[in-house]
DNA sequence: TGGGATGAACTTACGTGTAATGGTAGAGCA
DNA sequence: TGCTCTACCATTACACGTAAGTTCATCCCA
């Protein structure tokens, strides 16, 4: 019928016109593939911020039908990456400084709080002993005196293992699900502006930097210490903070994910 | 710049009509009152723990049809309240004391994150002025050297009225959104446990502390002190955890809502 | 010329038919 | 008697028709 031939078209658009996507992307879903495909559109720039986003526009864009796209509007919505307007429809939401320094801010405020309980707790000698290994292979990464793209990208690969394994540490679901949320926010993502230091002369100097605080939020954790582990992760945090405000200022942001999302100004 | 302005419209109307007497909210979609209906329906016990939730067993009881009963299924799922099973469908979910006590701990690092920033920023006299009125409003409530149920209804309000000032204290949309989805839990909100000191013989001494934490924490924010403010909330918060300890203990659950959900074990 | 009202067009919210998928139960064979 | 395969049933995910509400533009009247 008329109905079959134009999904059978419209599956064929999504799957020719998806190239990169993953294999195992094309058995999930509609409802997650348009939810993915609409979150890179949005980081990418190709939604500006601000602008009104009507669902029919997204069904003629991505091919799918507008049961779909409505639920994937609502979870990017939760995702807070669009706002709800009053009288239906979505925004593509914006960020000034300010939001991103305190999203950076809360991210590291709850990282804390997760190496705090994990230390008050113990963590399983598995776990320890993954981490340990992840960092050093970061070492290794930085042990080169100069860093390629290459180096960075391992790092940045590395770095998330990394935070994510300190989030296993406390064994919280709760937790873990907080900060889950909060690092959907692309730029308060552990790695977030670690692509931004590429560009920096001292880049490699705050990645050695970064990688001495892992070590010590480790060996606090190891040695039961909860609150130097809290303030190790607090501390850490603002590396990106850092980051965040010298990429403002070189107005270097272009190559973020998300970047176009900040607004300049209030 | 016009969707801004609404986009901040609608912002106030949502955090300043923290009540729950929204006019058009009670004439509004189906989705939100199936909604209300089902968080209400899941706090209360009438859908048990862990049990699974179908669509059309919603439907049925419910009246709607199946589009706002879906949206509705998701929000919660995004509220913490479901969980999405693998093939579809949701289940009821379950916590255990440790997520409690987790989710409460996390409240108390947010608003002792808010209240840090609060601090260290600054707050507009006004803020300053109401909260001191709400402080000398609860004083009045403890008063009495003995408690009936009305003024612990009132010290529930007017505590509920505290926080959320103390949450706009720090301006900041980001950490508005995650303390209120922290307190979307029912037992993580500031008020939770209150309800269950009501029996408790040192009822009114608990609640003295706690109203002493309240002025010390307004005191700490004027002076600037950003340090002494959050680590007060966060001590703040674990009345509640006491609170919870002793509720467990004495097996005196039933009067709260939600408290179905606490599983005994693991 | 300006303001108000009316109509048209657009957009979402709702309802429901349909197909596909997963699970379960029953039967048959080893 | 136990295991496996098949068939049926339950349930969801998707597609799309429909209606209601909102906004914008145009026209008319003051």
């Amino acid at each position: 019928m008329a109905i079959a031939t134009r999904n059978i078209a419209a599956h064929a658009m999504n799957t020719g016109a998806n190239g990169q996507n993953d294999i195992k992307n094309l058995q999930q879903s509609a409802q997650l593939k348009a939810q993915r495909r609409l979150r890179e559109m949005i980081l990418a720039g190709e939604l500006p911020g601000g602008a009104r986003i009507a669902e029919l526009s997204i069904v003629e864009k991505l091919g799918f039908s507008r049961t779909p796209i409505r639920a994937a509007l609502m979870r990017l919505e939760q995702e807070g990456l669009l706002d709800a307007l009053p009288n239906g429809g979505y925004a593509v939401k914006t960020f000034s400084e300010r939001d991103v320094s305190e999203a950076i801010e809360l991210r590291g405020t709850i990282e804390g709080l997760s190496a705090r309980l994990a230390a008050e707790r113990g963590v399983s000698p598995v776990v320890l002993n993954e981490s340990r290994a992840c960092l050093r292979q970061i070492d290794s990464v930085l042990g080169s005196s100069s860093l390629d793209d290459e180096a960075f990208a391992s790092y940045v690969t590395l770095n998330e293992r990394f935070h994510a394994l300190l989030g296993e540490m406390a064994e919280s679901s709760v937790l873990a699900r907080e900060l889950e949320r909060v690092c959907g926010l692309p730029f308060a993502s552990p790695s977030g502006f670690v692509v931004v230091q590429a560009s920096s002369p001292r880049a490699r100097d705050l990645l050695v930097v970064a990688q001495d605080q892992h070590w010590q939020v480790l060996d606090a954790i190891e040695r039961r210490e909860g609150s130097r582990a809290e303030n190790l992760m607090r501390e850490h945090s603002r590396i990106a903070q850092r980051n965040l405000r010298e990429a403002v200022q070189s107005h270097d942001l272009d190559q973020m994910p998300g970047v176009r999302l900040i607004r300049k100004r209030s």
